[in-house]
DNA sequence: GTGAAAGCGCTAACAC
DNA sequence: GTGTTAGCGCTTTCAC
């Protein structure tokens, strides 16, 4: 039995094959009685509309493309991070029936703009969620607006954009963590900055400096170290300041990754952790509760970001696009084992 | 200026649409001059294909649909495992022009197969690639094969089905890992089963088995103990485990998140791993490296086997379904800091 | 409130 | 080798 279309449908219900549109369309002006007796007739002939024939005609696709950056093969994608977003932005596209397309590329590519502008004129999505770091890349930002595809820009650290952005209170609520460590009694707190092209990490920074002057700490140069996000430089960071003398009693690391990469280095030079040593980090992606022990981190809301983003590119869908502020969801400390009180 | 259209290309270099055509899907019998000719037209004007269009006129769609099973929002959702077959999947659309459409689903849900039957004949993939534990049950094979879409499974654990399925030696490499841990010393060694639903993971412990007989070691029921593949039940069996006297020398877990609670507990408890207990777990996903200390596990090649079965779908795209013997991937031993010898 | 006709941008089948 | 003609299955426009 080959696939029943719209045409079949019609016939069944008595009626022209332009009601039965509007009835999946839910349009108004279909009487009642009318609706009911399509209704039937696609239950009864198990009819789904073909989205193809759909977006040919109408220039909606019904398709979400949420595009982040790939680090490549060399390096263990630790993936929470990805999946988080996913979660958001399929939980938006399933209350209204869209599908998602996911396309990570890297950035340091250089037919990266031309492979995205490819996909966006093929699939013509009808929006596309650009995350964090690619967000505050303007090549990349730029190459899709040049589409004319509707954007939302994920953590884009700084709002230049005319785009919609979604983004969390980075720089807020690591001051928090930061008074809240001073609060524990440290003193010397150290920091592990992230990824050079990441203004919403850059931002995280500045919250850790927000916090010490708060708490009324001396910024020390010393006592920050350079990561990228990754575990291994988290490695690379921790050996630097877990061989200052003397030691920093705490660690507040940019991201997780790069807080696990210091309780490995902690415990493998037989430091206690939170006694002789407290560690935070930043995101809560499953990583936080998986080590030991348990990391104190910052919880960031990537997936009810990332459901924002896709939720309004779904509502402006075919409407013009509406002027909106950067929406800023807050994000929450997650207080766990690895942090405690200073040793005395 | 409005997207180029296909005869907007034909206008440009002075042939048909027809020819253009042609020369987009890479047909044989063009003139090289003509081809020529026809992708400088193709340049100039930025032309791309709408992919709409081409669906609906070719009942081809190049979409890939990916569908595995959702936890839930109850669970911390590790990723790890998603991710590299997403990884697998992409790499092998992205070569072939293809896109990737994600369906997690939660397999509980009564509407998962009403919801899977719209996603694809709304969509009409290519070809569909089913995720275990989904690939063992009956009833999404089942709803997906009256959809008439090309399925491959991932390991599906037994291969009753006659679609092609692609799996790796679950068994086998199970079996070597027991007798490394056996020749590592260890005659008191531990198991923690898997999700009930999959059929791979019950594999593993018949790997156990197999390799402790191989040993020349007895199997001891009250070695064993249930988990669901969550760091959670993990915790649960480890401690179940760790409270026998005498105490296990060494715990496989069936794979890496139950791996990472033994690891927990035994931290909690003051055990030293490796000196005290070796344990071992199973995927080699990102966790396994971020927990401290390292995680000897076995590698699972979920990228490959996620690549191989997207490939052999879109190969097929369009031609008759090839009847193939399922395909299997070897797994490998990955030993890394958490076993040692036993303790004497 | 409903329907007829045109057409979205391509490919298929067949001609030449 | 290349072109012509008909659709693919819908939505749009406009008529009634």
């Amino acid at each position: 039995m080959p696939k029943a279309t719209i045409d079949d449908v019609a016939d069944l219900a008595g009626v022209s094959i332009k009601t039965v549109s509007r009835v999946i369309n839910r349009e108004p002006n279909v009487r009642q009685s009318t609706r009911e007796k399509v209704d039937r007739a696609i239950t009864k002939l198990r009819y789904r509309p073909n989205q193809s024939a759909r977006s040919l005609a109408s220039h909606r696709s019904r398709l979400i493309v949420l595009v982040y950056d790939d680090p490549g093969e060399y390096e263990v994608p630790s993936g929470g991070f990805v999946i988080r977003m996913q979660q958001g932005a399929l939980r938006a596209c399933k209350s209204a029936n869209f599908n998602l397309l996911i396309h990570p590329c890297n950035y340091r590519d250089k037919h990266v703009t031309d492979e995205l502008q490819g996909l966006i004129e093929r699939t013509r999505p009808d929006g596309v969620v650009l995350a964090a770091p690619l967000s505050n890349m303007p090549r990349l930002v730029n190459a899709i607006a040049a589409t004319n595809t509707p954007l939302v820009r994920l953590s884009p650290g700084r709002s230049k954009g005319q785009e919609f952005a979604v983004g969390t209170d980075d720089r807020r609520v690591c001051a928090e963590m930061t008074r809240h460590l001073a609060s524990l009694g440290h003193s010397r707190i150290a920091f592990i900055t992230g990824h050079r092209n990441h203004k919403a990490v850059a931002n995280r920074f500045l919250g850790y400096k927000d916090g010490l002057r708060q708490s009324d700490l001396d910024f020390d140069e010393s006592l920050v170290a350079a990561g990228d996000n990754s575990l291994r430089s988290g490695h690379a960071a921790a050996e630097k300041l877990l061989a200052l003398d003397p030691r920093p009693t705490a660690i507040f690391a940019a991201n997780d990754d790069m807080a696990a990469g210091v309780i490995h280095v902690a415990n493998r030079l037989g430091i206690d952790i939170p006694g002789e040593l407290s560690v935070a980090g930043f995101d809560d992606g499953a990583l936080a509760q998986q080590i030991y022990p348990a990391l104190t981190t910052v919880r960031q809301p990537l997936s009810a970001m990332a459901e924002h983003a896709s939720a309004a590119l779904i509502d402006e869908a075919g409407k013009p696009q509406i002027e909106r502020e950067t929406e800023v969801i807050p994000a929450t400390l997650k207080i766990r084992e690895s942090t405690g009180p200073a040793p005395a």
